[in-house]
RNA sequence: GGUGGGUUGGCCGAGAGGCGAGGCAACGGACUGCAAAUCCGUGUACACGGGUUCAAAUCCCGUACCCACCUCCA
């Protein structure tokens, strides 16, 4: 049975579909303001764990991850970059795809796009308006707003009561009947923004407020009521309850749980405030393959704070190419690992109990030992199946190394590797020669001289191996 | 002011009343000409002060420090 903490309950629940072997999940991705860093990459391999783990146990998922690409971020780093803020978004989608599919994040079942759903969003608004949870500015500004007094339930997804938060700094009072008010609906500023970002809505021209977006798309493609909710611990106010209120005021039920994954953090301050370049994706890449960042991201629990360091990525980088090696050694004593292996019962156990990579982890790591010490054995079917096992509970994470989603082989370039081979092979040979003759200091030099070029040897029964 | 989270061995990181998750590093042993890899073994860890209990890292009370959200944020 299927466990997970939802954020609406504080608890962790079993997980109860709302459609018998169907999972609907709905996740908050990105606005495609700026380069993605290791923190937002954190928060899409969470989830596509959950998406991972839903489809190995049995559900038929539909998994809506939405981008967003207009707001008010966007429109001022475009305008300050003197480009066209749908350039400017469209640029950093890219960059996103790029990173999503270096780290081998599922795609999911469809990404909608908030430009691409302002009709949908204005029915909804619409519809807030009829039934009095929403209102057109007084002011003539053209914004619509929602009302939070008109929603007495406000406030119940983050457990606050609307007495005790603290009034908006910039709470420019404009045409707000409540200063917790939030806009559904932006009126066109034609001074200062530009007339590709305002669209015909019945209050005028203008663009959808930040929330609204999601409310409408969830609506679309998942209908009214659906099951999962996920997105980053900031978003849970006031991006999560003001979608909630918008869409459980107009009617619908919306989602059954809300999960939140945990930030990643330097010298101890959330990522986004203290962001330097290094922390970019591209530029981690350049130290550390996508499979190891992946591998240090999946072994912390998706609830936990991380400290994010280079050292930390260094261990976890070293702790999976012990899984590695013993998959690569596997292989060469079995000819290949058989796909289709069962993960373990503790494995399972794991990931039931609200997503526990570390301790599914932790399971990964006993068996290779176990598999390991049959190692020497050479091929037999308990190998066979330990193996198999270890390489599906890698891939259930995401992490097998033979998932043609991590590209060619890490040798990389074929001629290149045969090259390579040929010059090392011929080291090697002068090296057993030395060894037969029990020359030793020759043939550690030419030891030295191989792993000085950054190339590890490994004597084994059958005769030495090289590997970068 | 309100809400929520954290403080675990040299380090990273799980767990959530009784049996020391796992990884990295270290040390000892096996293997090796020596290494590497692998295997076996070695650690009296739970911020502090009280309390509850036969038993507390885990529950309760208090203290300290850190962080997040209440404003755009994964």
């Amino acid at each position: 049975m299927l466990r997970l903490y939802d954020t609406a309950t504080s608890d962790v629940r079993d997980f109860v579909p709302l459609r018998d072997g169907e999972a609907s999940l709905y996740v908050c991705g990105l606005t495609v303001q700026s380069e993605p860093h290791v923190g937002h990459v954190r928060s899409a391999v969470n989830f596509d764990v959950l998406q991972r783990w839903l489809r190995y146990r049995g559900y038929r998922v539909t998994f809506i991850r939405n981008l967003t690409d207009i707001d008010d971020k966007i429109l001022i780093k475009s305008a300050e970059q003197g480009r066209d803020w749908y350039n400017l978004a469209y640029e950093m989608h890219r960059q996103l795809d790029r990173a999503y599919a270096d780290l081998n994040v599922a795609r999911p079942t469809y990404e909608p796009i908030a430009t691409g759903h302002i009709p949908e969003m204005i029915e909804l608004i619409s519809e807030l308006v009829e039934r009095g949870h929403a209102y057109p500015a007084a002011d003539g500004s053209g914004d619509v707003y929602f009302d939070v007094r008109s929603w007495p339930a406000y406030g119940e997804l983050s457990h606050q009561g609307i007495e005790d938060m603290e009034a908006a700094a910039d709470a420019d009072p404009r045409g707000k009947r409540d200063p917790r008010d939030f806009a559904l609906w932006k009126g066109w500023k034609q001074d200062s923004e530009p007339a590709t970002a305002a669209w015909p809505s019945p209050w005028g021209r203008g663009r959808p407020g930040w929330h609204i977006e999601c409310s409408a798309m969830a609506g679309k493609y998942l209908g009214p009521a659906f099951d999962i909710h996920g997105g980053g611990l900031d978003l849970r106010f006031p991006h999560h309850e003001n979608e909630q209120a918008q869409a459980r005021a107009a009617g619908r039920p919306f989602a059954s749980y809300w999960m939140h994954n945990a930030w990643i953090t330097t010298s101890g301050e959330k990522m986004s405030k203290s962001l330097g370049n290094s922390l970019l994706i591209p530029a981690v890449l350049e130290r550390f393959r996508g499979i190891e960042l992946r591998y240090y991201l999946v072994a912390a629990h998706y609830r936990s704070h991380v400290e994010f360091s280079f050292e930390a990525l260094a261990e976890a980088a070293t702790g999976f190419g012990r899984l590695e090696s013993f998959l690569e050694r596997a292989a060469d004593v079995l000819g290949e690992i058989p796909a289709g292996g069962e993960p373990n019962d503790v494995f399972v156990a794991a990931l039931d109990d609200d997503l526990g990579t570390p301790a599914a982890m932790a399971a990964i790591h006993d068996l290779v030992r176990e598999g390991n010490r049959l190692l020497p054995e050479g091929a037999g079917a308990e190998l066979r199946r330990v193996a198999g096992s270890v390489r599906a509970m890698l891939a259930i994470l995401g992490l097998d190394p033979a998932d043609p989603a991590w590209g060619p082989g890490t040798g990389g370039d074929e001629k290149l590797t045969a090259a390579v081979d040929v010059l090392v092979r011929g080291l090697l040979d002068q090296r057993a020669a030395a060894r037969a003759a029990k020359d030793w200091a020759s043939a550690d030099a030419i030891r030295d001289q191989i792993q000085a070029a950054g190339i590890e040897i490994e004597d084994t029964p059958d005769g030495p191996k090289w590997s970068i």
